[in-house]
DNA sequence: TGTAAATATCGAAATATAACGATATGAATC
DNA sequence: GATTCATATCGTTATATTTCGATATTTACA
C-alpha cells in the first residue's frame, strides 16, 4: 500500500505539465534567465536571444498565459517580468544542476 | 547594460530545456510523484497511472535518459527510482504552486 | 524445452509545437 | 493624418512528441 492522498489530481497534473512545458524551451529559458533580475522589453529580449521580435512576443505570450510573467505597458514599449516565485526556484535549480557541466 | 556573465550558454540551455521537457507531461509527472518516496516497478506504475505498461516503459526510458531516474533489475521486475535531487526540488515547487488551486 | 509474465523496442499514425512571412494594431512623431 | 517604431496576431509549413499495435527480449518456472 502506498499513501496516494497527497498526489495531485489529474487536472492539477495537467496544469503543472503545461507550466513546465512553458519553461522547457531553450529560448524561453534564456528569456527567463534574463528576466531573473530585471524587467525587459520584447525588443531587447529578442536582440539578446538573436531572434526576431515577433517570435519573442509569441514565447512571452505563452509564458504569460501560464501566469509566470506579467506585463507593464509604457507607451510603445511592453515590459515583461517574472511574477511567480516558483519560476525563480526552478531557475535556481537549473543553475545548480548545470553550473559545472 | 546587463550582467550577462552568469547566463548559461546555449548548450546548457538546450540541456536544461531537454530535462524540463522530460518532466512536462501529466503522466510523467504523476510517475515522479509516485516515485517521490519509493521505487516502483514498471507494471505498478502503469497500473497506478491507468496506462499500458509499454507506454509506462517509454516514459520511464525517456526520464532515465535525462539522468533523473535510475534502474534496479531484480528477476523479471525492473524498479525505477529518482536519482536526482533537483527532481525532488521541482516536485516540491509544483506541489507548492498547485496545492490550493 | 515450452509457456507465461514483465519489460522493452519498433514503425506508423495521430497530435502538438515551433518558426515563418505577412499583416494588423497602437502609440509617438512629423 | 501620414509615417515610423514596437509589439501582437494569423495561417501555413516544418518538426517533434505521443500513442498504438505488433513484436522482441529476458527471466521464471512447470
Amino acid at each position: 500500500m502506498v499513501s496516494i492522498s497527497t498526489l495531485p489530481n489529474d487536472r492539477l497534473l495537467g496544469q503543472a505539465a503545461e507550466c513546465l512545458r512553458a519553461l522547457a524551451h531553450p529560448v524561453r529559458l534564456k528569456i527567463l534567465f534574463l528576466l531573473e533580475s530585471n524587467r525587459w522589453t520584447v525588443g531587447k529580449l529578442a536582440e539578446a536571444c538573436s531572434i526576431r521580435s515577433h517570435v519573442a512576443s509569441e514565447h512571452l505570450r505563452l509564458m504569460q498565459r501560464c501566469g509566470m510573467l506579467s506585463v507593464e505597458k509604457e507607451g510603445q514599449k511592453t515590459y515583461y517580468q517574472i511574477c511567480e516565485s516558483q519560476v525563480h526556484a526552478i531557475l535556481a535549480c537549473m543553475r545548480e544542476k548545470f553550473s559545472q557541466s
